[in-house]
Parts: C-alpha cells; sequence; structure tokens
DNA sequence: AGCACGCCGACT
DNA sequence: GTCGGCGTGCTC
C-alpha cells in the first residue's frame, strides 16, 4: 500500500503537506527529505506516516530527495514541538524552524562536528615568543601559548580566528588534533565549600535525578544559585548524562561562561543569538550525538536535542526574554518543564525574584521549593532607605540625601551605581511659554532628547528628528528638558564629582557587543567610580567594590496599565539592589520615589521580595487574573484604523458562544498608534486552560478565512506577558 | 510568507 | 501599445 508522508515545512501555514515517499531510502519521522513546494523546493520535516493522503490523490507530489538516513530529531523532541506549536498555536513548520539551526535547514550534507583543538607546535612557541607576528596572527599564538584549545572556545574568545589559523598551520607553526593533547587542558577549579542550604538543595535535586519533578530555587542575588547549578552539573557529568543550563540573553557574559568552563573543566557547548550559523548547527549536532556534556544557551537553546538528558536548569526564571515575542511565540521556561516531563528529569528553576506564575506552581505544590537565604559572601544584606522626594529640593532629579550617599560611597574608594530606567538626557523637551512639547508623529508619544547626538529620538519607532531651536507653535526661545535620562544623570554626576570617573552602561553607550564587558573592565576593583545606567546594570557582571545603588523614580511603572507592572517593578528593585555589597563590604541602597507609602514599595522593602509577592498573588487571585486565569490575546495593527476595528469586530463575532470565557474589548492597545500603525487587541480570558484552548484552533482558523485578515497584521498570543 | 496571476493608470 | 501597481489565491 502506498503510504503517505507528512511533512512539515517553514511556512507560516497552519497545516502539514502530504507526499508520495521518495523512489530511494526509507523515510522515517523525524528525518529531513528535500520537497518541490510551489514553484520552488523546500526542506522539510517527516511528522507522521500515514496510510492515507488528506488531499486528493491527484495532487500529491514525490519527495524529491531524502536528506537523512538517521532521523535528525528523535522521538522526544518531534513530540515536544508538536505539543509547543499546539499549544503556542504556531504553525507546524515554524516549530520546527525554531528548533532547527538554519544551516540544517538547507540541503546540505550536515557539517562535521568531529572536535577540533589546535595547539603550538614548537615553531609556533618560538614565534610567540620572538613576537614577529602581527594582528590576528599574533592574538592567536599568545590565545594557545598556554594550552591548547578547542575550535569553540578559539571562536569564542578570537572571532575570525581561522583565517590566522589556516596561515600559521601551513607556516607549521600550530597543529590541529582531534583529541586535547595531553595534560594541556586547565584542571577544573576546586568547588567551593557549600553552605548548609546549598547542600541542601543539592541533596534534594541530586535524589531526583532520573525522574521528572521541578524545582524552584527561590535565592537571592549572591545566595550562591550558580554553586547549586555547577555541584548538579557535576552530578549529571558524573552520571554520564547531559545538562542544559538556560539563561537570560543578558546572563549570556562572556564572564558567565568562562566561569563555568573554569569550574567545570569541561567543554560547555555555548548557544546564543551571536553565534555565526554554522557554529550554532555544529553545537546543535555535537548536542544530538552526545558529545556536548553541558549545554549553555538563552531561549532558543530549548529545542538542543538531548539524547543522555539529566537536568535542566532555567536561570532567573523570572526573566521575560524567555517569551518570543513574535512569530512562534513560545515560552522557553514553560517548555523547559514540558521537555523535562518528556525526558524524565529534574528541572530546577532558579531565581532571586520568582514569577508570581512559578510562585503559584509551588503554591500548587506541582513544584517544589528550596530556599537559599544566606549570602555567603556578604557580610549581611544590604540596608535599604527610602527617600521620600516630594517637597525637596533636587538637583538634576536627585535629591541632597542621595548625592550625600553617593559622595560618602565615593570618599571612602567604593563604588556606586546610580540606577535610572530612562535612557537620554530628558523624556520630555517643553515649551515653557505656550506648553507645547515634541512628540513623535507617528506614535504621538513625546520624543527622548538626547543631547549628546543632538537628536530628538522616539524610544518606540526609532524616529530622529533635530531639535527644534524654538518653540514650533509660539516662537519661543526657551525649551527646557523635563525630566532625567541616564544620559543627563552622568552630566550632572560628572559636574559634582569631577575626581571619581562616572561610566555610564546604556544601550547607547554599548552598542557593540562586547562594549559592555569591555566598559566594566575599565573599571577598577578599589577604585571609587560612579556607574549611571537602565536595567543592563541589574545583572551580570560582578563588581565587589559596589556598595551604594541609588534608584532614581521607580514611580513611573506603579501607575501602568499592565497588571504585571507591579511584579516587574519589584523583581527590578530587587535584582537591582542585589548589585549592592556583594564582597565583604556591606550594602547600602537608596530608593528615590515620589510614592513613599505606596503598599507594593513598602512591603517589599519592609519584608522583602517573597512578601510582597504572596501579596501580589493574593490580588490576582481575588480579581482573577494569571497566574489563577488563563489569557489569550489577538492583536492587530494597521495604517487603517477602520480595518483595525473592523477586524477585531469579525474576531469577536467568530468567538463561540461560552459562559465559561470572558472576552475583553477590542479596546485599544496600551499604546494606540505606533510607527504610524493604529493598534488594538481583544483578550481572552478562561478560568480553565482547557476550555480556552479547546476553541483556539478553529477560532484562528476563522480569523485567517476573515477577508481583512490579509490587509492587516495580526497575531494571537498564548499566555501573553506583555499587553503592549 | 513567497510567488504567481490578473486587471487598470502613466510612460517610451 | 507596454511597465507595474498591489488585490486575490495557492502551496501536498
Amino acid at each position: 500500500m502506498p503510504a503517505v508522508l507528512r511533512i512539515a515545512l517553514p511556512v507560516p501555514l497552519p497545516t502539514l503537506f502530504d507526499y508520495l515517499p521518495p523512489a530511494m531510502g526509507e523515510a522515517g519521522v523525524g528525518s529531513r527529505v528535500l520537497v518541490p513546494f510551489g514553484r520552488g523546493k523546500r526542506v522539510g520535516v517527516v511528522v507522521a506516516i500515514e496510510p492515507a493522503a488528506a488531499v486528493e490523490g491527484s495532487r500529491l507530489k514525490q519527495v524529491t530527495r531524502l536528506l537523512d538516513d538517521e532521523p535528525l530529531l528523535d522521538a522526544e523532541l518531534m513530540q515536544t514541538l508538536a505539543w509547543a506549536a499546539d499549544y503556542w498555536l504556531g504553525a507546524p513548520g515554524e516549530a520546527y524552524g525554531n528548533a532547527l539551526p538554519l544551516a540544517l535547514r538547507e540541503a546540505k550534507p550536515l557539517p562535521l562536528i568531529g572536535d577540533e583543538y589546535w595547539s603550538l607546535a614548537a615553531a609556533g612557541h618560538h614565534a610567540h615568543e620572538a613576537g614577529n607576528r602581527r594582528g590576528g596572527s599574533k592574538a592567536l599564538l599568545a590565545l594557545l601559548a598556554t594550552a591548547a584549545l578547542s575550535a569553540q572556545e578559539l571562536t569564542e574568545r578570537l572571532p575570525g580566528w581561522r583565517e590566522a589559523a589556516r596561515r600559521l598551520a601551513a607556516a607549521g607553526l600550530l597543529e590541529r588534533s582531534e583529541r586535547p593533547p595531553a595534560d594541556q587542558r586547565p584542571p577544573p577549579s576546586p568547588a567551593p565549600q557549600l553552605n548548609e542550604e546549598q547542600q541542601q538543595a543539592v541533596a534534594t535535586v541530586g535524589a531526583s535525578l532520573g525522574s521528572f519533578q521541578p524545582f524552584l530555587l527561590d535565592g537571592v542575588t549572591g545566595s550562591g544559585k550558580t554553586e547549586v547549578y555547577l555541584a548538579l552539573i557535576e552530578q549529571v557529568l558524573a552520571q554520564g548524562k547531559q545538562a542544559l543550563l538556560l539563561v537570560p540573553e543578558i546572563g549570556l557574559a562572556p564572564q558567565t561562561v568562562r566561569r563555568l568552563r573554569q569550574r567545570l573543566g569541561v567543554l560547555i557547548e555555548v548557544l546564543h543569538s551571536n553565534l555565526s550559523e554554522g557554529d550554532r548547527a555544529r553545537a546543535w549536532l555535537r548536542a544530538r550525538a552526545g558529545t556536548a556534556r553541558v549545554i549553555l544557551g538563552t531561549r532558543s537553546a530549548i529545542f538542543t536535542p538531548l539524547p543522555q538528558a539529566g537536568l535542566i536548569i532555567v536561570d532567573e526564571e523570572h526573566d521575560g526574554s524567555y517569551k518570543q515575542q513574535d512569530g512562534f511565540r513560545y515560552h522557553a521556561r514553560d517548555l523547559a518543564v514540558v521537555r523535562a516531563r518528556a525526558l524524565g528529569v529534574p528541572v530546577l528553576l532558579g531565581s532571586g525574584t520568582p514569577s508570581l506564575e512559578s510562585l503559584a506552581n509551588a503554591e500548587a505544590g506541582r513544584y517544589r521549593t528550596l530556599h537559599l537565604r544566606a549570602r555567603p559572601g556578604a557580610v549581611r544584606p544590604p540596608q535599604v532607605q527610602i527617600i521620600d522626594m516630594r517637597a525637596q529640593r533636587l538637583e538634576h532629579g536627585m535629591s541632597p540625601a542621595l548625592l550625600a550617599a553617593v559622595a560618602e560611597t565615593v570618599a571612602r574608594g567604593e563604588q556606586a551605581l546610580v540606577f535610572r530606567n530612562r535612557r537620554g538626557y530628558a523624556p520630555v523637551l517643553l515649551c515653557h511659554a505656550c506648553g507645547w512639547h515634541a512628540d513623535c508623529p507617528r506614535c504621538e508619544r513625546p520624543l527622548t532628547l538626547h543631547a549628546g547626538r543632538r537628536q530628538l529620538i522616539c524610544h518606540h519607532c526609532d524616529y530622529r528628528q533635530r531639535p527644534p531651536q524654538a518653540c514650533p507653535t509660539c516662537g519661543a526661545g526657551d525649551l527646557k528638558p523635563q525630566g532625567q535620562g541616564t544620559e543627563r544623570l552622568e552630566e550632572a554626576l560628572v559636574t559634582l564629582f569631577p575626581q571619581v570617573p562616572v561610566l555610564r552602561v546604556d544601550r547607547e553607550t554599548t552598542r557593540r557587543r562586547d562594549a559592555f564587558e569591555q566598559l566594566l573592565e575599565t573599571l577598577a576593583d578599589d577604585q571609587p567610580a560612579i556607574l549611571v545606567g537602565t536595567q543592563m546594570l541589574a545583572k551580570g557582571h560582578d563588581l565587589p567594590n559596589l556598595t551604594l545603588v541609588a534608584i532614581v523614580g521607580v514611580d513611573e511603572g506603579l501607575h501602568c496599565i499592565d497588571f504585571r507592572a507591579g511584579e516587574r517593578l519589584a523583581q527590578l528593585v530587587v535584582q537591582v539592589a542585589g548589585r549592592a555589597g556583594r564582597a565583604r563590604k556591606p550594602g547600602r541602597v537608596v530608593l528615590q520615589t515620589h510614592q513613599p507609602a505606596h503598599p507594593l514599595l513598602r512591603s517589599l522593602l519592609a519584608q522583602g521580595y517573597a512578601a510582597a509577592a504572596r501579596e501580589l498573588l493574593a490580588e490576582r487571585r481575588l480579581i482573577q487574573l494569571p497566574p489563577y486565569s488563563h489569557q489569550v490575546l489577538l492583536r492587530a495593527e494597521s495604517v487603517r484604523r477602520e480595518d483595525v476595528d473592523a477586524f477585531l469586530a469579525s474576531a469577536r463575532a467568530a468567538l463561540p458562544q461560552d459562559d465559561s470565557l470572558q472576552i475583553a474589548g477590542p479596546m485599544p492597545a496600551p499604546m494606540p498608534l505606533r510607527a504610524g500603525r493604529h493598534r488594538a487587541q481583544l483578550l481572552l480570558e478562561a478560568q480553565s486552560r482547557r476550555s480556552l484552548h479547546g476553541m483556539l484552533r478553529s477560532w484562528q482558523t476563522a480569523l485567517a478565512a476573515l477577508p481583512l485578515a490579509r490587509k492587516l497584521r495580526w497575531s494571537l498570543d498564548v499566555d501573553p506577558i506583555d499587553l503592549y
């Protein structure tokens, strides 16, 4: 009987496609195939083998060529991908598109993944000592002078090294091998002595290795979560299993990688968005082959094959960057739990400020909670002081008390961090004479003044213009910057503390890839300095001499429409505050606010994050918001407002009659106009995930069939984390 | 999403 | 007389 192959293709269509089997070879589930599609050819993945086609037989085409004799995706990954596509309403092909590195979606032979080590030949040592090479060659010789390195390590430390390696190898200065030359690898650095809570956490998770169990590791900054991860990864490695460690985008600093590598003394496969497609494909294949034992990566690394899985860890699990915000809108943390179940391994979600979702799961008994309260490195937790900004004479937005704290800190030779959640010089440029202010013509929001670049920039759509010399409405000459951004704070602090280096860290000063690292490396550990910056400073680099964190104005977030604003604010404050006093020196946090009596701030400062989170959870329960209900958001945007309104009205009409479904909208999005497009949305809410999910696919199909659907941009977001 | 086909305005 | 605008429809 002629079977039919059901194939996922990289197109955003909600269907799979049936093909006749290839003339040569036995195509199995999980194998890639080259197929004719439309006018061209595409690479797809065999999802199922069916006895009969879902379409008329005459429309069937034959698979051109089988690309893999062995399935590239194993049964577990196929099952997880199908689940993910179904849950987040993705097109089946899109899920595979996210899982497979681009280089593996081409009809080419798989790249070779044999281990590749480079070391200096005797002549290379002489050349290094003589110093008679320059540029990339010199750097490569210097890198290899102390130890042989793998191709991955070289790529990480010296992008573009292959060119130099080719030249030097031809000259007989370098040698390539399949194995690390004996005794050349640095030994793992010894693990520090774990404290009692850390040992307890390691023992508890360690005891459930080999079966599915989610854990929430609740530990403040500096409590030693990373050492717990490392100890568990060591156990997993000792059992001959693989470990997957997910970190937020920003957490994957080269410093983190170096630390892991030094401690474990094994190769760590790193997967992140800056990797070249070839490297990404090789890393993925090494994980699949089992030669990669520890895989460290950002969101999309959750799709790495783990044939010998032992443990999945999600660090900073509350971080929003785990949710993909366009295309296939999956959540890597949630998928980690699903995968762990499928793989039969424990999953460890770590955070000092757990998401309310995870806290609710712990409360319901689905997750087991492990606490780390002690801060091994610090003498005591930072002391927090609230400064009431009202009725204070502010200097460039900073109160005398805040400036005094900065002055004391630098006078002691220590470092201070001034945190402000706004880039640029001033968020508004205002005419004092008539009240006009500079607005973005495409978003109708105030433009941010960037003084250094002499530009007004829209932070929502990147529209730019020159600041006007005079008010365009009344002609008055004195346009006043209102409010403070990091650039203005930097300017003020440079004037106020002329002897102390002031470093600004935000998107503007860290455009280039390693600029952040390099900037921070200019800071001497024992010298005073002032850092000014946005949330980029909330995590990442360790600053042992940083003892003061001054938070300037966190109020904006408190009257935001988004019901998650409070949660995010609490997480941000705690994360930023955690930067203070990590070494032997006590830390101090100064929080300057217009609302010193705000209940969230009060409970946060008086009783800490856990108490504040409990209160937020109680509120969510009371008004039945997530995690006590489930949401799906339909967003639509178009230059024509009437199209958006009409589309959402028909979308609402297309919903089934169902009392368990609450519908909010159509309503304008929090930003009703962005980059010249009108935006609105429809929010569905239900108590039961099942009743919500039951109708979603058919609704999605109905939406796609609406005449307007092709005229505007729309998307469905399951479990949205931003209602923007 | 691509990429065709298809039917109406200003150009050599 | 054509080049090209983007509306509509399809991809097994």
